[in-house]
DNA sequence: CTGTTAGCGCGTTCAA
DNA sequence: TTGAACGCGCTAACAG
């Protein structure tokens, strides 16, 4: 038997079970309104007919479309998968669809994104947005938000706290010698960015350590190769990049021009998103994304279920995961 | 001013622009029904009530929603993402949302997520599918079906062709030296697995070049660091991994045990999806995720208009792409 | 417990 | 070129 292109509608099956719309929605909503004896004739007409509730039919008379949206500046970026894979099954857990949105750390485009499925979710789930906090207040004016890694007065907020790992990567440091240490940035509207550039400076200055701040807006690969000149022209002796990814690409291009790690420079990443898989493994701040997505969605469908606005923000901290990018310092010649 | 929670509707815009709710219909979709006057009045007032027609609405009347569901096996696998990044942002050109499920390698899961999105969405792109081809046949008949990296007979296809370039690569190995390799297998429902398993052996076989075959279900670091005591274990001289995460790990088991590459032991990746990152850097087959994802979503978006179902069998071939890990083979002993 | 009656917001005939 | 009326498939009062 083929399949049939048109799908069956609640009133075939009211038809087929002897009984009106009414009940039929009722079976697949409240069956324990229902005497027990109507909702069997109801699913044995169902399941014969092959019946499936109309979502679209069903969003437009209750308002719940059972979606939500995920936007990431970049799906490619190592750091998100994981995350998106985590906030994935729990949705799937509590039946929600998610669409997926890629901003390619656009402000505009992300705003366009959100206007896009603005139609048919019921909440956003917003990961390292690159709004301005006025657009995020805006939007979740009109619908419910969930940030992670952006820190927003009155919306909920999942932040990975990386200033403990980025503290203790200096403190580290500092133990092994270094007296002077260059902080590759990542993108300019990034929280997690400003959150890490502070965190290097506050420890540093705490233990007397001279700080050269190197700017880079895209973190990638590539980027982190073109950025180890001014690194290396700095006179450091280490280096704190804004995430693995960027610190891999450093990794590439010393290993390229012959220097070695970590006897001539250390080197530190963050998110440990690549785990040992680097050459040498990568010293890096811990990564928890994964419960950062799981939480950051579990929040949301809990404030979607409650309508209780809370004003929550949740934070997991981090640790220095210590591998072989980092050694003693250099001797140096002293003034 | 503080943004409604409730949005306008059609017609508070066809009050406000003194014409019925009918003329605010066609000026937003055939706008040359009507005259410029009328148009104007009516997006003016638009503009000014903040009106964006409701795409849940609209999609229950002409039975389209302008969704899209794009379905991968692990999205966390690195293989995936660059290939969803660019399905997406052709998508956006086409003003399409996209689904993203995550099926974790497992049939029923993929299942479920198709029936799950299935009320809400045009057409879906199949990545990688682990369903049977009855199962993605019986889909196909209900809505438009895309695949990629399966070759399902009357399904829409793109293929990247992985057996031009494994075959490269087993000649590359041979004019090496080799004599004996080992190929570590992906999943058992990978179409791309079967393909490179199949190329392989062929291109081994008229080599005159002995070929292990090593079973590994879940491709990913940790199972290619297991695999490494079977690989030693075969004699061989040469390994083609499934894929290039599963290398990876190979690479980093061999390095723990002090086994050095090329030197003891070449190893060959699939997908070059980490490109030059590795240590050593990794030779592996042409990676064209990235086209395939743009050009099977394209297709799709185009059988949704044409709504011509067209046989189309889309084959992107790959080559080898030699960097650090293969070499010649260990000098053996004669029998 | 079950049927009846209204919409949800929009597209689309059919007339005018 | 525009308006009036109906229907998409379902849920939600309100009766009974």
């Amino acid at each position: 038997m083929t399949p049939r292109r048109t799908r069956p509608t609640i009133n075939q099956v009211a038809e087929a079970a002897g009984v009106t719309k009414s009940s039929v929605s009722r079976a697949f909503t409240r069956p324990e309104m229902l005497s027990e004896e109507t909702v069997r004739k109801i699913f044995a007409a169902a399941e014969e007919l092959g019946y499936v509730p109309n979502q679209t039919a069903r969003a437009l008379s209750t308002g719940k479309h059972g979606n939500i949206a995920l936007i990431v500046p970049d799906v490619a970026n190592p750091f998100f998968p994981p995350l998106i894979r985590a906030a994935q099954s729990e949705a799937d857990r509590s039946d929600y669809c998610v669409f997926l949105g890629n901003s390619d750390e656009k402000p505009m485009q992300e705003d366009k994104l959100i206007a896009r499925f603005g139609g048919q979710v019921e909440g956003f789930l917003l990961v390292s947005s690159r709004l301005s906090d006025e657009q995020i207040v805006n939007h979740a004016a009109r619908r419910p938000v969930v940030l992670i890694n952006r820190d927003v007065e009155g919306i909920p907020r999942v932040l990975i706290d990386s200033a403990t790992g980025v503290a203790e990567a200096v403190r580290h440091l500092a133990s092994l010698g270094h007296r002077k240490l260059v902080y590759v940035a990542g993108p300019q509207g990034s929280w997690s960015n400003k959150q890490r550039r502070a965190a290097v400076r506050r420890s540093a200055r705490q233990l007397g350590i001279e700080v050269v701040h190197i700017a880079n807006e895209y973190p990638a690969f590539e980027s982190g190769r073109r950025i180890v000149p001014s690194v290396l022209a700095s006179g450091a002796t280490a280096a704190i990049a804004f995430d693995d990814v960027t610190a891999q690409g450093m990794l590439a291009e010393l290993l390229a021009r012959g220097i070695s790690v970590p006897e001539q420079l250390s080197v530190v990443g963050c998110d440990d998103v690549l785990g040992a898989t680097t050459y040498p493994s990568l010293t890096s701040v811990s990564n928890r994304s994964v419960e950062a997505g799981r939480t950051a969605l579990t929040l949301l469908v809990d404030i979607l279920s409650n309508q209780a606005i809370r004003d929550v923000r949740y934070v997991l901290s981090t640790t220095v995961v210590i591998r072989s990018t980092t050694g003693a310092a250099v001797a140096m010649a002293r003034p």
